[in-house]
DNA sequence: TCAAAAGTGTTCGTGCTACACCCATGC
DNA sequence: GCATGGGTGTAGCACGAACACTTTTGA
């Protein structure tokens, strides 16, 4: 039996969300920068307290909508981190989400709340406030691990798409080349995507044949 | 910033530790049951709120230490649980983690707190109380997905064990059987255990090598 | 005609799977 | 001597890795 009312917790719980895009060819991730002492000229990933009659992710979902305007992104639960001095206001429990949103559909909102809002490339973040260095490190791990073992890229990409594009994302989340032809094979043979028929246009090249995805929905497949 | 003096979260925050063994050649994991109303009777994983200056995993382990003596298991984070109904008494958000014991190295306390303290055998287990069932579902889950992608499975067996015990572990958890000798193969080739030269006795039949692990730490290694 | 990205097959090696018999011990 | 689990090798196949040239377009 959890509750006994002669204890008194003072610890309340927060929820960050680690929002991931892929832009001008780079992983990048959503930073507010905050106005108030003591983090103040920081950057943070988004976050704050949830609200008395909400989940974690209720309020991660909201959290996104606010700062992106997307609405239908892949959410999901990362880490809860709990280091008591984690806040230097008091004791905050954070439950940290990974977000993935497609670059195109987002429309940065500037709230009065932060100094600023940015889309930030992984390979060269400030420090940042808290203890939000690690949550996005652990972010970027788990979001590697897990394009590899199911598709959830599909949440990241535009309903069409060239197979180039779509390497380009896996190459720059596992930050390594991938042979192409190798790629291509393994990603028709399994059968995730289908052509739309129509081809990318306005390039001083060939065209690209576009794909979707055939279920816009995450499942777990090996994928490399 | 996440502190407002202005509102009142009031949500407890607990743990809850899914704290498995194999015994008997079963995959088991430990319950209480519990006595106070309204879940009276009903069977449950050990947890409790945590303390004010203790983080979530201070408290599994404290937990863990209360009811089966052990100090040093594998102990990891597993997710946390914050459904606003899932305790009937008051709105608590739970962060479950998963510890593993080898059997031998445990001896269960009986407390006032509980009715009843037990080792369950996973294929069989009564329902549970608040989300309890669910928690554990998702405790197997990730405790086959990493048994398989990490060798956690030394925290699981005692210091000298046979190769076939070890296998053993992996078929109850995993719930399908292995070939011996390509499991035999797999576990030497991948040199994370080496012979200690004595063999097992009093059996009737063929005495087997014992062998132990050469690191009693969890590392990643893809083991099947 | 040139630049730039799209598109396309084959070879080789590694690692997983399947499979059956003899060995050492206690009773 | 028999029942019980311990211990051993090989062949086939699927999959991943490496690798280079032709095609199509816009400028």
């Amino acid at each position: 039996m959890y509750i006994k009312h002669d204890m008194a917790q003072t610890i309340l719980i927060a929820t960050d969300a680690v929002i991931f895009t892929v832009q001008d060819n780079e992983l990048k991730v959503l930073l507010i920068q905050m106005v108030k002492l003591p983090y103040q000229g920081l950057w943070a990933v988004p976050g704050g307290l949830i609200e008395q009659d909400e989940t974690t992710e209720q309020a991660a979902r909201r959290i996104l909508e606010t700062q992106t305007g997307v609405t239908d992104a892949h959410l999901e639960q990362l880490q809860t981190f709990d280091s008591v001095t984690r806040d230097q206001l008091g004791r905050v429990v954070s439950v940290a989400y990974v977000a993935l949103v497609p670059s195109d559909s987002v429309s940065l909102k500037t709230t009065e709340k932060y100094a600023d809002i940015r889309w930030m490339p992984v390979s060269n973040l400030p420090s940042l406030a808290y203890d939000h260095d690690e949550i996005v490190t652990i972010a970027v791990e788990r979001l590697r691990a897990k394009i590899e073992s199911s598709n959830i890229v599909w949440s990241l990409l535009p309903k069409e798409f060239a197979l180039s594009q779509l390497q380009s994302v896996y190459e720059k989340i596992l930050a390594k080349p991938l042979d192409k032809r190798n790629f291509r094979r393994k990603i028709l043979d399994l059968n995730l995507v289908e052509s739309t028929g129509r081809r990318s246009t306005g390039s001083a090249h060939r065209p690209a044949e576009l794909f979707a995805f055939k279920q816009r929905k995450t499942a777990s497949v090996k994928i490399l």
